[in-house]
DNA sequence: ACGGCATATGCCGGTGAGCGATATATATCT
DNA sequence: AGATATATATCGCTCACCGGCATATGCCGT
């Protein structure tokens, strides 16, 4: 899985949004860095669905305007819970790594 | 970054490793769940060294097989570094969303 | 009245990482 | 002799991601 896949996922863990309010959800997490392209979003999300991982919510039309409103399913549930706890193992394994002192580098400490 | 190349800059973080021994480092931290194949590490490794992320460390000859040896450079160190920084913030924040009582979701408890 | 911005969804083609398969070569074990 | 482990390298396929484009409405400022 991918990040754009893996924030898609978790914005949607709390409650069920639609394809805009994704966009600006995940620019909210990731503290603006991410501007996700509608292109991404659409394919991710018609992907997302034909695996089960999310399921569409409701369809409204506000304002004059389609509006499609998506919810995490179970099975996404439990992938993003899945694939959180193998990211939280690297990255602490990553962390590690980088405080160790490096026996063989030029340069090292040691 | 996907996951392989999160993998590899990991494997390298506290010790220059070579090809074959990336595998096995890598098999080890995933816990035996990821088992890199050649195409994906070799070419990973070229652009890796492109990227100035890792280098070359030394080139041997061990019992007949060329063994060729990586480091991970200053850029790869800090790379790392920003990427398990990001990752964390995210693996964070997908579990507290997890933990959220869904508003509108169906079923919901609220 | 009109332009620009926000809201909202959707398609299309290019790029590039990842992956399976294949090839090559040596050493060791059975 | 054959299988397994060590070790590197290349090739072509697939698919997620992305930028760009298209479409449409509502709102705000000038």
């Amino acid at each position: 899985m991918q990040e754009p896949t893996l924030l898609l996922l978790t914005a949607l863990a709390d409650a069920p949004r639609h394809g805009y309010a994704l966009i600006q959800e995940i620019a909210v997490i990731s503290d603006g860095r991410v501007k996700m392209r509608t292109g991404t979003l659409y394919s991710a999300l018609d992907r997302l669905l034909q695996q089960g991982l999310i399921q569409v919510e409701r369809d409204e039309v506000i304002d004059g305007r389609a509006r499609r409103t998506y919810a995490l399913a179970e099975a996404g549930r439990a992938t993003l819970a899945a694939e959180a706890d193998r990211l939280r193992a690297v990255v602490a394994e990553a962390d590690r790594r980088l405080r160790t002192i490096r026996p063989t580098a030029r340069g090292a400490l040691a």
